[in-house]
Parts: C-alpha cells; structure tokens; sequence
RNA sequence: GCGGCCAUAGCUCAGUUGGUUAGAGCACAAGAUUGUGGAUCUUGGGGUCGCGGGUUCGAGCCCCGUUGGCCGCCCCA
C-alpha cells in the first residue's frame, strides 16, 4: 500500500489517460487554430491580488492560496481570465486587432469535489478582444460549436444557451431597481431554474419580498426564449406602462445586435445549437453584455461552457479600456459527455513496426535497422531482452503492429529480413538495405 | 464548511452469528515453446483487509476516531 496519497481532487494521468486527455485537447486546439485563434500560455503562479482585485477578498477561500518565501501573497490560477486580460493590456497598443486568442491549461480551486468538478482541471479559454460589436460573439459562439461539433456530439447531445445582461439591466432599471437590487435579483434569476420560488429568499432576506406584480413581471422576462419575444419585450420597454422607460436608441442598437448575432449563427448552419433564454445570467458581476453557457440537452451535467462579455475588466485591472468577450470549456464535465455518448474512441497506440530477434548476434544488425527506421519516422518496438520467438510473435501481434521484422540467423546470413504483414500473415523476404522502404511501402498501402 | 453512503491484491469483487495460514476472476510475469499470432494449460509475484485506537480468549467482520473516495448541500470565476 502506498504510503503516499494523491491530494484530495487532484488527478493523476495514467499513458491511457494522457491519451483521452490529450484527443481533446488536440480537437480544441485544431478547432481554434481553424478560427484563426493564436496560443498562449502563462505562469500557473500569480500574485493573489489578482484574483481580489477582480473578485473580492472572500475568493482566497476557493484558493490555493499561499506566501513565497520572498514574503509575496500567490495564488495557484483559478482561472484564465484575469492572467490573459493583464497580458492583453500589457501590450494592447501593439497588438494587432482583432485579437483573438485561446490557450489550454491546468486550473485549480480549494473546493469540495464533486461529479464533474475537482480541485484542478484544465480548461480550453478562447477570447476576443477590441471588438465591441456582436461579431466577436458570432465567432465565439461559434468556435465554442465547433469545439464540441468536431467529437461528434450533435444539437441532440447539446445547446448554447444564451442571454443578454444589458436587457436585464435596462428591464429591472426600468423597473424601478437600484443597482444593487437588479444584482439581487440576477442572483435569483441565476438559481431560479434549480430552486424555483426559494431562487428569491436571499433577495427577500437582503430587500424585503418582492412584490407580487413585480415578480410576475420578472419571471416572464425570465421566460423570454426566442428573437420576437425579445422585440416585444424591447417595445415594451420602450413605452412602458408606468415608470421610466430605457433609452430607446440603445434598446433600438440591442435589438439589432441580437439580430445580428443569430442571423449570422444561422447562416452558418449553427442555429439549431442556440436557444434563447434569458434565465442564463450568470453569477457573475463582471459580465456586461451577451452571455451564454452550454448544457447538455438532457439537462443531466452541469455546465459544459460559460461565457459572455466582460467590457470592464481589463480596464479594472489595470489596463486600457478594451472590450472583450471570452468563453471557457472545462475537461471535466466534457469528458463525462463524451463518455455517456460512447464518444471516446479506442485509440491505437501501437507501434508502425515491431521487430522480432533471434540472439544478441542478431540484436546488433537490427539495432541499425531500428534506429534507421525510427530516425525516418517509423514507430519502431522491440524486445528489450533475448526472448523466444513464439513470445516475441505473441508480443508483435499483441502490439497492434502492422509489420513485423524478422531479424533471425537464417535472414542475416542470407543478407535478407523477413518483413510479416500482421494483418494479411504474410511474409516476404527483403534485402537488408531496402527495409525503409519496404516498410513505407508496406504501411502506405490499403 | 455541512450531510448520506463507502474503503479487502493493479482492477472488479467474495469472505458464514466474530474462529485456524484472507480467496476468486481479470491483469501482470514465468514455463509448456531456441523460428511464427491475441488461445489453452501449469506455475508465480503481489495484501499492515485505508490508517489509529477500543471491545474480545480471538476482529477483514463489532465500537470510536481519522484519512481518502463517491453522491449531494454551500459555492461555482
């Protein structure tokens, strides 16, 4: 029994789970590169202050969270958006624009684990920034598709669900909400799905009770789930009832960014992966304007993806003011879909080539060979230690090898190696200064 | 931070009302097999029964604690 435990939450890869690990990562990172995203990466390490600065004090509790021995408060990421907006404002001047970026890390939270969620996991973070207008989001979203298209995983498997912060600002400020209100309020939105009414108690507690009429009225913009329920709701606004209607011109500017968004969502085949509803807000502040969250359809996982624009916060830490819009997916709650869809794939490890020797003789000419081959390209096995034949036949076909090559007395005497198709079990004799190619040959074929 | 369930070999698990030296399948390794296939047969390595304490003549089994895991709550950037 091991005396050494893994931390609590913190996982280990085994080689066939590197393997799984890494088909994602290789479908993200093609999918973004496909979008004309560039890579970046970043230290793991960061003062801790930039996490309080964004989030509050009260955040550290989630942390790994520590002093350096140069007295310094850090903090392990979290998460990736406070890192690429200080490295975006670092440089924003000289950046070209748009400036579209992902990256692929690990992430870690001091956090009770649960299905789908650990003290660290990687996420896929791809982001724009300098681009105000809904076009940042028409490619986000649809990167975001086509990360989960490019396993297989069809609009049966999932949904985009997407929203809009600045409607809900302008209606409960229409509404007649201060701005700590309308957060209250989000708060409940954002929860009213898991817990219906109780959604509200921390309002009531913070607020007093909400009148009746009024909730009446925020449960149906909460139940706003398509473009023409957004115009209506925007001419309402425009015109409301009683108390003070929203600046018409912007409404007018939301409205036709909306349109904008899923018009081009539409051209591009994505449609049927995006459902308006406006009971996504997001628990967080600093979002500004479009949000969105992916979930599966059978409404089984927690959230695939989040996102949304946050036009603020470079700005707040530290740097100029530029607009953004950003979204992550997370490997863990990912990898359960693919897993429950029977997405995963068995994956052929094996090598091109596994060589069979007769003695240490032998073992000597193959050596050249071996590392010949490899040098080209080739995976090549072979046994470590003097076997006998039938294990090392039993071995190769046990490898997943296409081609075997016989490296016996017999051969080497006569010039030649036995080149073994494992597939078709057969065998042909090849001069030992025409192996590459007959090896090219070979697995180039049908 | 809170609650429920759980912990026996690398994995999946059995283990009688508490009773001798803790078992099976799979996996791994060796042999059958010194030149031809994933099979088969034989054999083998591998366990502080998560850890610590208690009850008992005797604990894998009962009790307490602790660590870890799964699930949920809080939270979820």
């Amino acid at each position: 029994m091991a005396t050494f435990q893994t931390l609590p939450g913190f996982r280990e890869f085994y080689p066939e789970d590197l393997v799984r690990r890494n088909h994602l990562f290789r479908l993200w990172r093609q999918a973004a590169n496909s979008f004309g995203f560039a890579e970046y990466d970043a230290p793991v390490l960061e003062p801790l202050e930039l996490y309080t600065a964004k989030s509050g004090p009260e955040i550290e509790g989630q942390l790994f969270s520590f002093t350096d021995k140069g007295g310094r408060q850090v903090a392990l990421r979290p998460e990736m958006t406070p890192t690429v907006c200080r490295l975006v404002g670092a440089k924003a001047s000289a950046l070209k624009r748009p400036i579209k970026w992902f990256s692929i890390g690990e992430f870690y939270r001091y956090e009770r684990m649960q299905k789908g969620r650990g003290r660290c996991f990687h996420q896929f973070n791809a982001d724009i920034f300098g681009e105000p207008g809904p076009e940042a989001e028409i490619e986000l979203i649809a990167l975001l598709i086509q990360c989960f298209g490019a396993f297989g995983l069809t609009e049966e498997d999932f949904h985009v669900r997407l929203s809009d912060r600045n409607l809900w600002f302008y209606y409960l400020g229409a509404l007649g909400l201060d701005d700590a209100r309308i957060r209250g309020v989000l708060g409940a939105v954002d929860r009213y799905e898991k817990y219906g009414d109780d959604a509200f108690k921390a309002y009531a507690e913070q607020f007093g009770g909400l009148e009746e009429s009024l909730k009446a009225r925020i449960l149906g913009f909460l139940k706003i789930n398509s473009l023409a329920a957004i115009e209506q709701a925007i001419g309402e606004l425009a015109a409301p009832a009683g108390g003070v209607g929203a600046p018409a011109d912007k409404l007018q500017a939301r409205l036709a960014d909306w349109k904008k968004l899923l018009g081009a969502l539409d051209a591009m085949g994505l449609a049927r992966f995006v459902t308006v509803d406006f009971g996504v807000v997001r628990g967080l502040a600093y979002y500004t304007g479009f949000v969105f969250e992916a979930f599966d359809r059978k409404g089984e996982l927690r959230a695939l993806a989040g996102g949304g624009r946050y036009d603020d916060l470079v700005e707040k830490l530290g740097g100029p003011a530029l607009p953004a819009v950003g979204f992550a997916i997370g490997d863990m709650t990912f990898g359960l879909l693919l897993e429950q869809r029977g997405l995963t794939p068995k994956f052929v490890t094996g090598p091109d080539v596994y060589c069979v020797i007769g003695g240490e003789a032998e073992r000597l000419a193959a050596f050249r060979d071996i590392h010949a081959l490899r040098s080209a390209g080739f995976r090549v096995e072979y046994p470590l230690k003097e076997v006998a034949f039938g294990k090392q036949f039993k071995a190769a076909a046990e490898s997943g090898a296409k081609v075997a090559l016989i490296y016996g007395g017999d051969e080497l005497a006569k010039g030649v190696v036995k080149l073994r198709d494992l597939t078709q079990r057969s065998e042909v004799e090849v001069p030992r200064d025409q192996v590459a190619a007959a090896v090219r040959d070979l697995l180039a074929g049908p």
